[in-house]
RNA sequence: GGUCCCGUGGUAGAGUGGCUAUACAGAGCUCUGCAAAAGCUUGUACAUCGGUUCGAAUCCGGUCGGGACCUCCA
């Protein structure tokens, strides 16, 4: 395969470090909301990744992705009174630490169900780390940063000198940065810690009244409190997959600081050359020409769709539709006309299984066509390989009526499915019918085979005015509710 | 202020220095009593202005437009 590293700015063959298994973290979300649309992005281009990864590169993947279930914003919607908090998560205490972990288990659930409502499989991650199960592991990198000169204590917290460390290391290997042109913004300025310079990074935030914090002991000195922001991933990925390891995923906004500090404190405190060799960043999302925010009313979450009606394995194939390095527009029309598209692949496979008299869920041991392969190879172009895919179909379309050849062809799309996970090869859904339809329906039959196309005509009418439609076959008829 | 992307047909979206994806929508045809399904065919596309070149939508530059990032947003 080939892929686009972030670290070269280009893309590059890629193979894993041990031989046939990929090491891959991807940084996973804050739990302190439901997923939206962006968020989903960035899953499913992971999914396609590491799918890829197995079914046509052949290896195996051992994927990490993480829970942060700590931060600012999970500690301030689960502080006591907090108008966010949820009746399923329990009764509040006077324990922090406890109502922390009640709201974060919350939506870590919502989080995992969204996932697998997205054509993930839960069996195909190695681990789900949460950020606060790795305090003691991040805490050790922290001394270890400290002890190795990278990183100070002020004022209860502690930071890291990024000055110290670029004068050993390269800083800004993912990000271009212009430390003489930094904006003098908001955020900076609305920064409570002191740090001795606007581009350090606190590596542990210093205790404040009414947040939870862990105890914290360093050089001798007492400082309770909670980890920054980017040393979890540092510590975890060290933990469950050593380094480096092969593939680092995250989206672009990840780039700096998060990616950047995560691979300073890496090199900082396990004192290796690379976090990763890979890191791969998915592109954001626009809703209907737009950077998708709650004032602009473009905001989504996956239960927002899923309450307007729509197919969750839809929004998965709308989502994959363009390259992942490239802003993707997500509108409804582009949603409609990727549920046509895969309904209409979904229907040949459910008469190629007829055709081939296959009535259950079989792999057929098929290979995915060279050119689709090819495509998800180079740097995971979705795209082109569902073109390919669909010339295939055209090219084979005689195999709806010869049994061989259907075999083949649902072989090859069951390989194909293994990465974009939006078919099924279970039997075609059976449609409850009414009794009082189904008579109906019959006598329209009658009607027609005996040519009274008028009483025909009138019956199917009837028909759709309790909401089917009626189609006719060559020896056989099909009832399907109106939508 | 800085760094960097992008502008492709009605829509979404690949790709590429000459052979011009693919999908949805539209049009036509085949099939069908009609319809549906299915299949086939089909169209006006590469923001703009210059330059390089035998040839550019593809490379370079300007312009216009859109966007991202610049310290906890995927």
């Amino acid at each position: 395969m080939h892929l686009y590293n972030t670290l070269t700015r280009q893309i590059e063959p890629f193979s894993p470090l041990s031989d046939g298994i990929v090491r891959m973290y991807s940084c996973g979300p804050t739990v302190y909301d439901v997923a939206h649309l962006g968020n989903m992005r960035a899953f499913v281009f992971v999914d396609l990744l590491q799918r890829a990864l197995r079914a046509v590169a052949g290896y195996r993947v051992r994927w990490v992705m993480n829970i942060t279930d700590v931060d600012d914003k999970t500690i301030r919607d689960s502080a006591v009174g907090s108008a966010r908090w949820r009746a399923p998560m329990g009764e509040q205490s006077d324990d922090l630490r406890a109502n922390l972990r009640a709201y974060t288990m919350f939506f870590e659930e919502e989080f995992k169900r969204d996932l697998q409502v997205l054509g993930i499989r839960m069996d195909h991650f190695e681990a789900m780390p949460r950020a606060t199960d790795y305090i003691d592991e991040m805490q050790h990198l922290i001394r270890e940063i400290v002890r190795s000169g990278f990183g100070y204590a002020s004022e209860g917290s502690v930071y890291f000198n990024v000055g110290a460390y670029a004068q050993s290391h390269s800083y800004g290997r993912l990000f271009t940065i212009d430390t003489a042109n930094f904006r003098e913004g908001v955020r900076i300025d609305a920064d409570e810690y002191d740090r001795e310079s606007v581009s350090d990074f606190v590596l542990w935030k210093g205790r404040k009244d009414s947040e939870p914090y862990w105890d914290f002991e360093i050089d001798g000195e007492s400082l309770p409190g909670r980890p920054g922001w980017h040393i979890e991933c540092s510590a975890m990925s060290k933990e469950l997959l050593g380094l480096p390891f092969d593939i680092h995923t995250g989206g672009v906004d990840l780039r700096f600081p998060h990616h950047e500090d995560e691979l300073a404190q890496c090199c900082a405190g396990y004192h290796v050359a690379d976090q990763a060799r890979f890191w791969m960043h998915n592109e954001f999302l626009e809703v209907e020409g737009k950077k998708m925010s709650k004032s602009l009313g473009n905001f989504y979450t996956l239960r927002d769709l899923e309450a307007m009606g729509h197919d969750p394995l839809d929004i998965r194939f709308a989502l994959m539709l363009g390259s992942y390095r490239a802003v993707l527009n997500f509108t409804f029309e582009s949603l409609r006309a990727a549920a046509t598209a895969r309904g209409r692949t979904q229907n040949l496979i459910w008469d190629l299984m007829d055709s081939a008299s296959i009535t259950e869920s079989v792999d057929l041991g098929g290979a995915m066509p060279e050119d689709v392969a090819a495509a998800f190879a180079d740097d995971l172009n979705v795209p082109q390989a569902l073109a390919r895919t669909y010339e295939y179909c055209a090219r084979n379309s005689d195999a709806r009526t010869d049994a061989v050849k259907a075999r083949e062809v649902l072989g090859a799309l069951q390989r194909i499915n293994d990465v974009l996970a939006v078919w099924t090869f279970t039997t075609r859904p059976t449609i409850d019918v009414p009794a009082n339809v189904r008579d109906l329906a019959d006598q329209r039959w009658t009607a027609r085979t005996a040519k009274d196309w008028s009483e025909a005509d009138r019956l199917r009418n009837e028909l759709a005015s309790l909401g089917w439609s009626m189609k006719d076959g060559k020896d056989s008829y099909t009832l399907q509710p109106l939508s």
